[in-house]
DNA sequence: CATGCGTGGTT
DNA sequence: TAACCAAGCAT
């Protein structure tokens, strides 16, 4: 018989050995009294939504430097929010950050329950449970992709995901700590980015070593096991990169919904099987032969370009000239506008 | 419950 | 280098 892992142990390895992350409250200062910031909580467990620590960490400063509170937050321009998420990904998120903001500025503060929370635009279950615990130090179980390959490890859960979803859950909950749960949520997560990693956990400093399933059946680094995946199919498009004399550039906004929705885009016709040419305006369309290639979340992309020099006469069927901020485009986009800033020299 | 939705680091 | 995968959510 083997014993089940001890939070305690957990939180003991936390309180040495916890990561400095800007928006951490450090384990000996929230001893000390210090609370978290709900605010600060929230717009980093948005950013943390399938994104590394490592994408994060300079978004988060400049977001809490532009916008240090919810209500400032609140009162930003759409574009502006957009424009400043840009090339973090998953661009619903920055949507719905915003739409959060007024919401939580309309209540008057965010809600204190996980509950609450959940019924927040953007805020799911993992992030509610998150909010709360970390911001509030409930006993809440936050559930995310660490926190399942942990327990498929100490646990040894042979099933693979997503199936074995409610027994990790169970799991997760019947380890939950009454005592520091907050410390303990960050805890499970620090444990899963730093020791208990997908491919080559690092088992001999683990702290609950002694009590993993897997470990000792030495099928560690097999789990979680997952269902395989459907392969990525290849899209293919061109993309139009018009200039003018004064250095302001064609592009348009893409719709609030699907794929980069709501961020700024350079026209042409919607990528498929194929490429179809669908020039914004007549112009001398030239091809600076190279392509972008971009792999989005569920298919590779091959886009081809055409870049024209335009006379500011010219009107265009679709989209704006407008001044471009390059780190206001989503990555494939600014991969075309480096391409065709290349091929036409001022 | 399955699918759509970005990007970059790691292996 | 191609595949894997990350502090998920909305529909």
């Amino acid at each position: 018989m083997c014993d089940a892992p001890k939070p305690a142990d957990l939180l003991a390895w936390y309180d040495r050995h916890a990561r400095d992350l800007p928006w951490r409250v450090a384990p000996a200062d929230r001893v000390a009294g210090v609370v978290p910031d709900p605010y600060a909580v929230w717009l980093s467990e948005i950013m943390l939504q399938q994104t590394t620590v490592a994408a994060v960490r300079d978004y988060f400063t400049r977001f809490l430097t532009l916008w240090p509170t919810v209500e400032a937050l609140a009162a930003a321009e759409d574009d502006r929010v957009m424009g400043e998420w840009a090339g973090l990904g998953y661009y619903a998120r920055a949507r719905n950050l915003l739409k959060c903001a007024r919401a939580v500025t309309q209540m008057g503060g965010f809600p204190t329950t996980r509950a609450g929370l959940e019924e927040l635009p953007g805020i799911g279950p993992y992030t509610s449970a998150a909010i709360a615990a970390i911001a509030y130090d409930l006993p809440e179980t936050v559930v995310d992709g660490n926190v399942e390959r942990v327990m498929a490890r100490v646990f040894q859960i042979e099933t693979p995901l997503p199936e074995a979803k409610p027994e990790m859950k169970a799991r997760a909950a019947s380890l939950t700590p009454d005592a520091r749960p907050g410390d303990y949520a960050q805890a499970v997560m620090d444990l899963g980015a730093t020791i208990c990693t997908p491919k080559s956990p690092a088992c001999g400093i683990c702290p609950w070593n002694g009590q993993c399933r897997a470990r000792r059946a030495g099928v560690q680094a097999t789990l979680p096991a997952r269902k395989p995946k459907t392969p990525k199919p290849t899209r293919y498009g061109i993309a139009y990169l018009a200039r003018r004399p004064d250095g302001s550039w064609l592009v348009e906004r893409r719709p609030d919904k699907g794929l980069l929705g709501g961020m700024l885009g350079w026209p042409g016709a919607e990528w498929g099987d194929l490429a179809a040419e669908a020039a914004p305006m007549p112009a001398d369309w030239a091809d600076p032969g190279v392509e972008v290639r971009h792999t989005f979340t569920h298919f590779h992309l091959r886009l081809a370009l055409r870049v024209a020099e335009v006379p500011d006469s010219a009107q265009p069927r679709v989209g704006t000239f407008q001044k471009i901020r390059p780190s206001d485009l989503p990555t494939v986009m600014r991969k075309a506008f480096d391409v065709a800033k290349a091929a036409m020299p001022d």
